[in-house]
DNA sequence: CGCCTTCTGTACAGCACTGTATGGATCAGC
DNA sequence: GCTGATCCATACAGTGCTGTACAGAAGGCG
């Protein structure tokens, strides 16, 4: 057994942070063996070819990104409330190379041109959705308020970032304190 | 002055039907061409290049989209309320061209990656939220109280074909229709 | 040491697209 | 029916990427 001097895993995560800062297109071999300071030739050693490893970072994103976010929040514990306040401050942050916004919305603009993606992409929505739905139901009774909260959370988390507007007098993060506190009434 | 057979618009709407359907990257003269039925020959007669026809693209977009919209919605009357059930279904139905929240969710991506692009997206975005703080005002005093749901509203509407995912019994309807509720409250 | 697995470099053929140049087709208006 | 503006087809050179083939180098292990 030799030294691994690239393996496998370093081209998906090269290819991952092609993903999230220019989309699927930017996934480009020849652009990412320059990034790690290689040529193409080990990379078909790895992978039948481009396909493959798209298939092989969608694997590792839908991993990591289910599992990763509800363990870090489960980790600190506390009732329902603490763990949906930290969930915040964990999404508003965006830290962790897997778990942020602009990994997650390439994804999301990726699965609209391909089903497979859209499969995977619904499969990773509906487990963190079963896992808000949790959350809120530790201090919410009617399962339709639980609903609506759990979307609105979600949608908003996805469309903040997106959203680039100015309101008003206020920052951003007041305008999402102010949402947060509402949906912890 | 000749009849003009493929005009500079034509290469505009086809350009914009492919940033919709498979965003910037999928924007090639070469099969714009096709679509149309033409070569590329006549394409450089219109435009210096490919950056051109991009440019020209998105002054088509920006032109329309904060327009349009607010346009057929006053166009009903009625107070507030009205106008803003009539926006609803009219974001819900995502019929036009332009005013589809594919087309957008397309430009909100390329966004990402230029700047000017981003400074455009802003533009619109402000202009469309000012529009909402109008409407939630004439029924609504706070103004914290406003920006709040203006947000809510606009991240919402962003956030809700991205997101995947199944509502329990519910259809995606069904909460969108709950939501709407609560935010005319 | 020599072998074997694991990678790397290089060279090649091919594809899809870009942009340039130019001769020619088509039609409005005189 | 001629002219000139407008548009189209074609050919060419160039770029950036893909995938294939293969001859090795680097390092663990007998």
């Amino acid at each position: 057994m030799a030294t691994v001097r690239t393996p496998r895993g370093s081209w998906i995560a090269e290819g991952l942070r092609a993903l999230r800062d220019g989309g699927v297109e930017a996934v480009r071999i020849e652009l990412l063996a320059q990034a790690l300071g290689v040529t193409r030739g080990g990379f078909y050693w790895h992978f039948s070819g481009r396909q493959a490893l798209l298939e092989d970072m969608l694997d590792a994103w839908e991993r990591d990104v289910t599992t990763a976010v509800i363990e870090k929040v489960e980790a600190g514990g506390g009732d329902a409330r603490t763990r949906l306040r930290r969930l915040f401050s964990l999404a508003a942050s965006g830290d962790g190379l897997l778990t942020d916004l602009h990994t997650d919305s390439a994804v999301r603009d990726w699965a609209r041109r391909d089903p497979a993606v859209a499969e995977r992409l619904r499969r990773v929505d509906n487990r963190r959705m079963d896992y808000l739905r949790r959350l809120f139901g530790g201090f919410c009774a009617d399962p339709e308020e639980v609903e609506v909260r759990c979307t609105l959370c979600f949608t908003v988390w996805i469309g903040n970032r997106l959203l680039t507007v100015d309101h008003g007098g206020r920052s951003a993060a007041e305008v999402m304190e102010l949402i947060q506190q509402r949906l912890l009434r």
